[in-house]
RNA sequence: GGGCCGGUAGCUCAGCCUGGAAGAGCGCCCGGCUUGCACCCGGGAGGCCCCGGGUUCAAAUCCCGGCCGGUCCA
């Protein structure tokens, strides 16, 4: 990251440079300082600034991608810093980001900001790290854009107390593994001064470049960005990146990073998609060119394939080309890996959060293969990924068929979107002859068509059309919106000046962690506010929060006995809700008792839940995590993420397992434990309902079966649970299946219930039991279908005999009219009748009066086409309705009124009058 | 979370803009042609036009709300 100096010039003044005896220059591109040994340096060594030339600097023997992350870690380990194992590339413990993007990322929040201490110290690490926003560029700037990379770092957390170490020698120690691990001479090693901002921090950082690579960059995080400034905070930490890929293309040497990042694989990537190798000279014309290559620049970027082409003799066309085919591979070889390591850590793909964004890269991927004409399912490459990195990411091929088979969805979905599409296409040109970029727009927006595949699709309809060059940033400007304020918090379901008045109590005692069965208790009021918000100094009742819903019962003092309603939870006070004012004082000694049964039947929900959650992830897969929960007096639910909906055996085998744990008798304890020692023991599947923002979290397990950070109240053991029993099953949305359920004794009312339905429904049936019900039912369906088409040959009858009757109807200037009163008010069968008389004879006037039910009747009015001729049905309409006392209009053969019931019987003689005066005016 | 698109016969969809009698193709059933199959020809069955409300004499069509599916963006 890259910033203006916020600093001054004495913050990048470092012993070990003076020492060594390091100068401070000036780019004479960029404009930067910079320190080196060499005297003769004058650029930062850093692209844009000047081309990649490492290929000409020495260095160690060629390293594969583990071998240099391992010399990191032996290196750093050496020198006193303790490794620590990678974390998901899913940042579960982090609420305002999806992905790990960086190794800091790992101690963010929480040791960041001082609340826990980092598991070590100071520490070394290689983080598997995702990043999205330069996903366009990755294959076209040949390595320097990856979305999913490792970044190697060494930390170290300065409390005032306790310092570590601070700029010296975190620049002594990148120098020195540079030097003597990597065998980089030491002249060629620039540190870029610069400035690094991030998550409401900032500080003074270097940037090492070698060669045109930048190989790490060393931050030292001592302010904090506030409304006036920058603040020096008393934990100060040093935070290094330094990139895997990158020191492994610096030692290979190779044209491209994915040349080193890839041996092996990608030739074999090469031939599956059929790209041609574009060759040495071009290749190193594009190495020579990439340092200077600004990707977002439409003129930078022609003016690449330009130096490609005079460099390697090609046309420029063919460079670009040639280029172009490069990159698609590399940019599938790139997001193959970023999926498989995503989807390993089980995201789902859907529309929402960090599904959206697996799919996002799934997508491009799919479309890289599209444009490339390769035929291969991208699930067998990144199963080839996942075999290659399987040494490296052991998560991959533990994870691999749900791996594979989200993949797979995915593609099939996304060849259903590119099916539409066409259709879409073929639409639209059929309709108007062209594709405009409107239509584009719409078509990618809308439906997810690529406008590439449009285009291609248009042309083979003989229409052209031109995609522009920046098509997704005229898509992006659309979706300018204002700013929406955030949601701040958690929601308080108490009134503002009731938790105004809370402020300065300390913590409630909770009762009900330390005995879960305990119905009665002793304590004292503290506060009162409004007469009936009590606060006392320790509780048995449980708040609403963690999903479970809030106790009920009574508390009882020496003003009386009041009801308690609800019970909130404000920071750490609980405040419980009477159903009067009490007159209560602080100090008052209470007696508190909690309505046993709705405690029982939630705390019954809630461990249930555990033990559902825990099924569900055996039996479906790791990347079922819990997506929302609640649990009430009646039932609980639970909202999994999973990539298709649940199939019936899948249902039984969850709600089976988990009726096992139920009997197996396990039991269910809760701790409170180091945040740290939590995640160490237990992973951060913890981390269900949300990142409690505490040093040490509570931790629910039910043995060897299910561990959650929890507040609730959890039974002392399974088998109290009594039975588990699904009562509905249902997709929520995109990657979200809800199970709904109930527990113990709810088990027997939802069963009673079921049977209720069952009887009820043979009642109606007219069967005696619930036995007989089926039966029955086959019966009324068979009953049903035989009244119907009996119905439809009466009706048939009926159209018979009006036509009968039509032939001797009465001749009104020249027109036959008939006017009938159907037995039926149903309007759609009419219709029916009313097309056969018309169509049987031309020159008809049908009138339908519509048996009177209240005080209007709907009149139809349907012409033969002879008499449509003759008479318009919408004028017909207006004048029988001024008659009658009625409205109504229509147009052509058809209209419609309404007139007075009492009218009904008036309608023949005025129809007739009506198409007298019609056809005589003619 | 927000934007956009869609929901009509078993399937794929037209009709909706501009309100006025629910359509096509495929599939299905019956018949013809044929040694038989396929093709072809003739006939037929099959619809809560997603749900609820509103406007209107009249709503698949216009308006509002909801549900479901798709899709793009955070």
């Amino acid at each position: 990251m890259r910033g203006l100096a916020k600093a001054e010039a004495s913050e990048y003044e470092v012993e070990f440079f003076r020492e060594k005896g390091f100068t401070r220059k000036r780019c004479r591109v960029g404009g930067e300082y910079f320190w080196t040994l060499n005297p003769d340096m004058d650029t930062c060594q850093d692209a844009p600034c000047v081309e990649y030339w490492f290929d000409r600097i020495p260095s160690r023997d060629p390293l594969r991608v583990g071998e240099a992350r391992r010399l990191f870690i032996g290196f750093f380990e050496r020198r006193g810093h303790t490794p620590i194992k990678p974390r998901p590339v899913v940042a579960r413990w982090r609420e305002d980001l999806y992905l790990t993007i960086a190794s800091i990322v790992v101690f963010q929040p929480h040791v960041t900001s001082g609340l826990v201490p980092p598991p070590a110290n100071p520490l070394v690490i290689s983080q598997p790290s995702i990043r999205l926003e330069d996903i366009d560029n990755v294959g076209l700037t040949i390595g320097r854009h990856l979305t999913s990379f490792e970044m190697a770092a060494h930390h170290a957390f300065n409390y005032p107390d306790k310092p570590v170490y601070w700029k010296d020698e975190t620049v002594r120690l990148a120098f020195e593994f540079f030097t003597k691990e990597m065998g980089i001479p030491g002249d060629l090693i620039v540190f870029k001064e610069s400035w690094w901002e991030g998550g409401g921090n900032a500080g003074p950082s270097f940037e090492v470049a070698v060669g045109g690579l930048e190989l790490a960059t060393l931050v030292f995080m001592q302010y904090r960005v506030t409304e006036r400034g920058y603040e020096p905070i008393p934990l100060r930490i040093v935070d290094t990146g330094y990139g895997v890929e990158r020191m492994s293309w610096f030692t290979w040497k190779t044209p491209t990073a994915f040349h080193a990042i890839y041996p092996g694989l990608l030739e074999k990537f090469r031939d599956i998609l059929g790209v041609e190798e574009a060759g040495e000279e071009v290749l190193w014309a594009a190495f020579r060119a990439a340092g200077r290559l600004d990707p977002e620049d439409p003129r930078s970027v022609e003016s690449y394939y330009r130096r490609v082409a005079e460099a390697s003799g090609l046309s420029v066309g063919e460079a670009r080309e040639a280029l172009m085919r490069e990159a698609r591979l590399y940019s599938v070889l790139d997001h193959t890996k970023t999926i498989a390591l995503m989807l390993a850590d089980g995201v789902v793909p859907s529309n929402t959060g960090e599904g959206y964004l697996a799919r996002l890269v799934i997508r491009r991927a799919l479309r890289q293969l599209l444009m490339l004409g390769a035929e291969t399912r991208l699930a067998d490459l990144v199963d080839l990924q996942v075999e290659y990195w399987s040494g490296d990411f052991p998560q991959l091929p533990e994870h691999r068929d749900y791996i594979l088979d989200a993949v797979s969805l995915e593609e099939e979905r996304f060849k259903e979107t590119l099916r539409r599409g066409s259709k879409l296409v073929r639409q639209i040109i059929g309709r108007k002859k062209a594709l405009d970029l409107e239509d584009l727009v719409l078509l990618y927006d809308s439906h997810g068509i690529p406008p590439e595949v449009a285009a291609e699709e248009a042309r083979r309809l003989g229409v052209s059309v031109e995609v522009p060059h920046n098509f997704y940033s005229i898509v992006a400007a659309r979706h300018q919106a204002p700013e929406k304020v955030r949601r701040i918090g958690e929601r308080v379901e108490l009134p503002d000046h009731v938790v105004k008045a809370l402020e300065g109590l300390p913590e409630t005692r909770r009762l009900f962690h330390e005995d879960p069965y305990l119905r009665e208790f002793r304590a004292r009021v503290l506060r009162v506010v409004d007469g009936r918000y009590v606060v006392l100094d320790a509780t048995a009742f449980y708040p609403k929060g963690g999903g479970q819903d809030y106790d009920t019962g009574i508390l009882q003092g020496p003003w009386g006995e009041a009801r308690v309603l609800r019970v909130y939870k404000v920071g750490g006070v609980i405040v419980h809700v009477l159903d009067r004012d009490v007159k209560a004082s602080p100090g008052d000694e209470v007696l508190g008792r909690i309505d046993w049964i709705r405690r029982y039947r939630l705390m019954r929900h809630h461990t249930a839940t555990h033990i559902l959650l825990g099924a569900a992830r055996a039996v479906l897969g790791d990347h079922v995590w819990q997506a929302g929960a609640e649990k009430t007096v009646e039932k609980a639910r639970l909202d999994i993420t999973h990539h298709r909906p649940l199939t019936r055996d899948e249902v039984r085998r969850i709600e089976e397992l988990a009726n096992r744990v139920v009997d197996e008798r396990r039991r269910v304890s809760a701790r409170v434990l180091d945040r740290n020692e939590a995640e160490e023991r237990y992973g951060f599947k913890i981390y269900q309902g949300g990142v409690p923002m505490e040093a040490r979290i509570r931790i629910v397990e039910v043995e060897g079966w299910d561990a959650e950070a929890c507040f609730g109240t959890h039974l002392a053991n399974t088998g109290e649970v009594g039975g588990i029993k699904i009562t509905r099953v249902e997709r929520i949305q995109d990657g979200v299946v809800r199970l709904e359920y109930v527990a113990g004794t709810r088990v027997a009312e939802e069963a009673r219930r079921l049977s209720d339905l069952v009887e009820e429904a043979s009642k109606i049936v007219g069967g005696r039991s619930g036995e007989e019900l089926l039966a029955r039912i086959e019966g009324v369906a068979r009953e049903l279908e035989e009244l119907r088409s009996s119905l439809k040959r009466y009706r048939s009858l009926y159209s018979e005999l009006l036509i009968e009757k039509a032939r001797e109807a009465p001749r009104v200037g020249g027109l036959r009219l008939l006017v009938f009163t159907p037995p039926e008010s149903d309007r759609r069968p009419l219709q029916e009748v009313l097309r056969t008389l018309t169509s049987t004879y031309e020159d008809l006037v049908a009138i339908a009066v519509e048996p009177a039910e209240g005080d209007w009747a709907t009149v139809e009015i349907a012409l033969g086409s002879r008499a449509a001729g003759a008479v318009d049905a919408g004028r017909l309409a207006k004048l029988l309705a001024e008659a009658l006392g009625g409205r109504g209009g229509g147009r052509g053969s058809r209209a419609t009124l309404r007139i007075p019931s009492k009218a009904a019987g008036a309608v023949g003689e005025e129809a007739a009058k009506a198409i007298e005066s019609l056809t005589s005016q003619q």
